[in-house]
Formats: structure tokens, C-alpha cells, sequence
DNA sequence: GCCTAGGTCCCGTCC
DNA sequence: GGACGGGGCCTAGGC
């Protein structure tokens, strides 16, 4: 890169910006100290700094899906020359955290007024699955019901569905939208002591999930909890059937 | 935001800045599609797409820290037109996954060759404060001699320091850079029980961090276990004086 | 490839 | 405010 932008300038461009809370992406050659929770620092490099609407601040290399350093939306941002440099400086109190991204030469700066007041909408998540499972309880099998949902444990933590099987015996289930850990198995063994020693049985664990790692499965029969096969995908089909029905809305 | 800039001529220069790993900006009004481990839509909006060099690639809304949809380094790309539309898809497989932006306008395009080869170091982690203790065992209290670091547990998990305290009892630390959780207090019982399973004894236990929440300190006493205040800034101030006799290379 | 754990995780939600 | 769990978490490190 080569062609610097004149410092003082993109200075008075990016405190209009920030008022005007517009979209902001500059790129240029500089270096970033963090101070907060941990502390970082980040070498002389080409990179590029965004700043969002609501001034949230985002630095990013030119590769890798993550930010170098950031800083979440509402920190104060301030903007300054100091020793020819242009610094910006972003704060967050609750933690106190400083960003503090020091600019020796910007290649290129723009902003945007942008307009975005669309929906997004995420499917197959573990509130989907547990919405399927709430209006076809017999996914899980044949004669379950289910009584409670989001049954919260003392003194922490929640069961996902509380319910009873056809036996009428009480019965816990822990949904996982992915791969069964054995921590998975811990929390929810943790679960069942949790009901046993307010309610005084020891129900039926029965945990929900596309899969389950090996060393998981072997904890199953040690700690006695079950495992059901059901995948998000599967879940979401049903509730699209359902919709298509008429039957639930979602 | 108005000025469209021509498709055509948008989708010759994204191939072109693709081929040569360039660091690419488009901001323009699209909608977005993702269909993989989960799925998601996202409705016309004006926003920002960013492909990085490595190809990772990430949609910003003009709001929020987190990018809305993406894609992780090494996806592959594909732009096409049709029906007048920009079309970009990013895929990888395992898991399989495919996001896919439909542009209706591009209002901004640019592309930069980007050189940042500088360190990024990280400070007050958690390996900082394991680094600290085991350059001074005393923190822990006087008379702990560490014996390993990273003990394995079977079949799954990590004890952070495995030693001895003055009386020669084994002794397990774990080492939390944050606020102690009543899922951390678990954790470390479950560490327990199967050192216990596998040596005979039970091991005391003593769970190092900067805080402790109060759910979490009932549970300290119920399961025996010890809380040891000790913060990530502290832990890196001694590793600092440490380097600076020379003591010490990290 | 699977599995484990850390992260300035962020974020929503509920008390 | 604290506490708790989800996430397309991502990423690094072992085996």
C-alpha cells in the first residue's frame, strides 16, 4: 500500500461521522494496544478499523474470522492527533477496558448512512428442537408428557423439559443440538441429583441429541441417562409441517 | 444511500481481487442465506460484506459486534449474476455449509493488498497465571511444590497444576481467570473423583481466580473444595518482575 | 479425524 | 446488577 490520506483530515471526517453515526471503515498502518480484562498489544501492520452506528469497533487483519481487538457497541470513542499520529481511543466502564488504536498512515477512509431494519431469523437452533418436541412429545417416545418447561433447579440451572412416560415415572430431558460431551452428561447428572433431593425420586434422564462422543456413550449406562437421536434438522421439519397446518405459530 | 455502481463490472473486479487474495468491501443492499450446522435468513438491508485475503468471509450489519452470518478461512467462492443480481456463495464442507448473498445494489466497492506480518501478544490469560504459579508456588500458600502441569484426566478433561502442599497431600489447582461458576466448582469435584478413582486418595482441591460468585462459594464447602484469590493482573505483574532479573523466559 | 478447553468470548434472559 | 446457558460460537492443542 502506499498513498496516505492526509491525518488531520480523516481526523475532522471521523468525529463528523461519529456524530452522524454513520458506518465507518478505515485502513491504514497502525498499531493496537488493549487494557481491560486481559491486556494486548498489536505491532506496526496494514489492517482495517470499523466503527459501527451504534460504536462498536472492530479491528481486523486481513485474514482470520476473528477481530484482533474490538471493543461491544456503546463505548465512547474519541479521536485525537498526537505527535502527528491519529489516535483513536474507544472506552468501556463495567469492565474498564481501553482500545486504543494508534494510526501512522490511512490509506483509505469511508463512511455510510445505512439503512437495515430487516428481519434475521436463525432455524434448527436448541429452542426450535425443544418447540418440536413440545408439540410431538412422542419423538421422545411413545406415552411421554410433557409437564413443565424450562423447570428451573436450585440453586442453578434449568431442565430444558420436565415431564412423565407412559409408566407415569418422572422424567428429565436435556436437549443438545450438536455432539454429546461427557460434560454434557456431567451437567445433567447434576440435574437428576438436583430433582432427587427436592423432590425425592430420581427421575428418568433422557438427553436429546444428533450424536454423542464416544467416551460420552460410555457414561450413559455409568450414570444412567439414555440417549435419544434427534436432529435440529428433523425437528424443524416438523415444525414447518405443523405450520403449514395451521397447528402452531412460531 | 443511492449511486448504484454497475454489477457487471462489480463481479469482474471481485474475481479479480479473489484471485489475488486481496482484502475486499462491498457495501451495498442484499439479502443473505445459510444453510449448514443450522440455517438462516436475513432480508433486504444495506450492509457490509468483507472477504479477507485467506478467504474467510463476513457479513456486518451496521449494528453489533458480532457479524450476522460469515464464513471461516479457506471456504470457497463463487460469484455469478443472475437475473441481474450479484451473486456470492461461500462453502465448506465439513460441516458442510454454504452462505449465500444476493446483492440488488452495490454503493461501494474497494479492495486492498494488505502487509501486517506484526505480533499480536495477549497478556493476563490463564496461562499467564499457571506461568506465575509455577514460578512461585507460594502464591498458592507456603509449602506447595507443583509435580505436573496438565495432568490428563481419564478419559477426558485437564488438572490445570497437579502437586503437593506442605503436609505432602496431593493437591489439584484449577485456574480460572474470571469470576468462579458453580459449573467451574463441578468441574473440578469431577477432576477429583476420578484422581481419587485412579490413586486411592482424595485429593485436595483448591480453585485459583479473582472472584468467586456467591451460589459458587456455598458450594466450596459442600464438595470441599478450597477458593484462592488470586487475579490474572497480579499473576502477570509477577511473571514482568520475573523477566526483569532474568529469571524467566515466556 | 475426534476431543478438550480457553476466550477481553458475546448475547439474551430471568431473577 | 448477578447468574446462567446458548452459539453456525471460533480457535488452538493433543492424540
Amino acid at each position: 500500500m502506499s498513498d496516505s490520506l492526509d491525518i488531520i483530515e480523516i481526523a475532522g471526517k471521523l468525529k463528523e461521522s461519529l456524530l452522524k453515526r454513520e458506518l465507518i471503515i478505515v485502513i491504514g498502518l497502525f498499531e493496537v494496544y488493549y487494557e481491560g480484562r486481559a491486556s494486548s498489544t498489536l505491532g506496526l501492520g496494514e489492517r482495517m478499523l470499523i466503527i459501527k452506528s451504534d460504536h462498536s469497533i472492530l479491528v481486523h487483519r486481513p485474514t482470520g474470522y476473528e477481530p484482533v481487538n474490538w471493543q461491544p457497541p456503546n463505548s465512547k470513542i474519541d479521536v485525537k492527533i498526537v505527535e502527528g499520529k491519529l489516535i483513536i481511543e474507544a472506552r468501556r466502564t463495567r469492565p474498564a477496558e481501553i482500545l486504543t488504536v494508534k494510526f501512522l498512515e490511512v490509506y483509505h477512509y469511508s463512511s455510510f448512512k445505512l439503512r437495515d431494519e430487516a428481519e434475521f431469523q436463525m432455524y434448527a437452533t436448541e429452542e426450535d428442537m425443544k418447540k418440536a418436541i413440545l408439540l410431538s412429545p412422542s419423538l421422545i417416545e411413545e406415552g411421554f408428557k410433557p409437564i413443565e418447561d424450562e423447570r428451573k433447579i436450585h440453586p442453578s440451572g434449568f431442565i430444558d423439559i420436565f415431564g412423565v412416560d407412559s409408566s407415569g415415572r418422572l422424567t428429565v430431558i436435556e436437549i443438545k443440538r450438536k455432539n454429546v460431551t461427557s460434560e454434557d452428561i456431567r451437567q445433567l447428572v447434576h440435574y437428576v441429583e438436583s430433582v432427587e433431593r427436592e423432590l425425592g425420586v430420581r427421575p428418568r434422564a433422557i438427553i436429546v441429541a444428533p450424536s454423542i462422543q464416544k467416551s460420552a456413550t460410555r457414561k450413559l449406562t455409568l450414570y444412567g441417562v439414555e440417549f435419544k437421536c434427534i436432529s435440529p434438522k428433523k425437528c424443524l421439519e416438523i415444525l414447518k409441517k405443523a405450520k403449514g397446518l395451521g397447528l402452531f405459530t412460531f
